[in-house]
DNA sequence: ACATAAAGTTTGAGTCGTCAAACTTTTGAA
DNA sequence: TTCAAAAGTTTGACGACTCAAACTTTATGT
């Protein structure tokens, strides 16, 4: 069984895979995510491709094999199963959720898990959107264009937040972004490089380009 | 912050203390319970003892401090509230649910541990019977008396099974025992070192004294 | 193209929690 | 009372995870 660290390291290394271009994750950025100094990673890297769960050419970019993307996805699902636990059931706030739900996950028993998961009448996304791997390893990446790519206009739904930033997810829920909210794109000023959304009548959010790249959305 | 074995060992050696008639607890018994060596439990006290958590004057037996104790009814108040949540809300078994709480009682936040509690209706003791402490760290032991001690015809209505042990409790849940639960005290026999209950008409159920002391119950 | 910044690696050391095995103290039964 | 067994302690070693700092490789801007 991948120990608790592991876990860690390997959910990291699947998050920066998605969100980079080239599909690897660097040393640095990892290094920082999981809250260590690069030396610290790079000999975790070692071990990782040792137990065969990355692919680590020195010097160069870090991947998951099949079987780390397997504990990724396996290790994911527990922590979106908790977090709507913990806004759906236990009403907390939604920006406080990921950090509660990175400790919890890995105190989970698959049968309690699964109990978990059937009482919240098996949902399909966390509470930012992000799809749930089902208990098979399959995740279904919802379609939907990040906002800034829309034109003026747009009648938009919001359909998932990507980033898990505390001070960002207070800033979005504040201005009523949450999944489900459908929005109209009333403004684009690249030289304000911001978009202005209408939430309903009367109320309209102005973000920068930058914050509206870590929100999707899907036309209609 | 006590790290996760510091909170097991203060627990574990908070049980024994008042499993105790010293009011002691032992190297020995210690390491069993937290399933380590002898060894390394003396090493683990003196650790315990410098960050004055326990008292352990050399060769003789360790009890907790009044800092301790605090730890220990802290740790044993989320351990409780989340058994009482695995099974009254995910219903999960009876007899299955301490080692799982064993594990999620040291990743709860304060203000989890509280949503939770409420979410239960604040209850006052968990599914075996044993008794919350309160956020304040106040326990109320349950009154009552081991099944052992009572005589033929005493109706009696359970409170609470002191044994965490799996197998025991699957027995215990099979004859109809838990909490709340109301027997009457059917046969004593002395040579057969047993007790029979009547748990309803036509139900009943021996055990050996030595089980019937694990059973605390009260009059009426 | 080449200097230098950024990214990545190595080394040496430290903490935590553990074990096995040798050792010492206490206890209890003959 | 005495001496073996039980209880407790010490020692040396190890694995997991970490750091700081020195080092090497790769990328980049002028």
């Amino acid at each position: 069984m991948a120990t608790e660290t592991v876990e860690n390291y390997i959910k990291a290394i699947y998050v920066l895979c998605r969100e980079s271009p080239s599909g690897e994750a660097g040393v640095v950025r990892l290094a920082q995510e999981v809250g260590v100094t690069k030396g610290t990673a790079t000999s975790m890297i070692k071990r990782l491709a040792k137990s065969k769960l990355v692919k680590a050419p020195r010097y160069s970019g870090v991947t998951l094999t099949a079987m780390g993307k397997k504990v990724a996805l396996d290790v994911l699902r527990r922590h979106r199963i908790i977090e709507t636990f913990l806004v759906s059931t236990l009403n907390l706030d939604w920006a406080d959720v990921h950090e509660e739900a990175e400790r919890l996950e890995h105190a989970l028993s698959p049968r309690t898990l699964d109990r978990l998961d059937e009482f919240l009448g098996r949902p399909s996304t966390d509470p930012h959107g992000g799809p749930i791997p089902s208990a098979s390893g399959k995740v279904s990446e919802l379609r939907g264009k990040v906002l800034s790519a829309y034109v003026r206009g747009s009648k938009v739904e919001i359909v998932r937040i990507l980033d898990q930033d505390r001070a960002f997810l207070k800033f979005v829920a504040q201005s009523g972004l949450k999944p489900g909210v459908c929005v109209t794109v009333q403004a684009l000023s690249p030289e304000g490089d911001s978009i202005t959304l209408q939430v309903k009548r009367g109320k309209s959010v102005t973000l920068s380009s930058n914050a509206a790249a870590k929100i999707l959305a899907r036309l209609q």
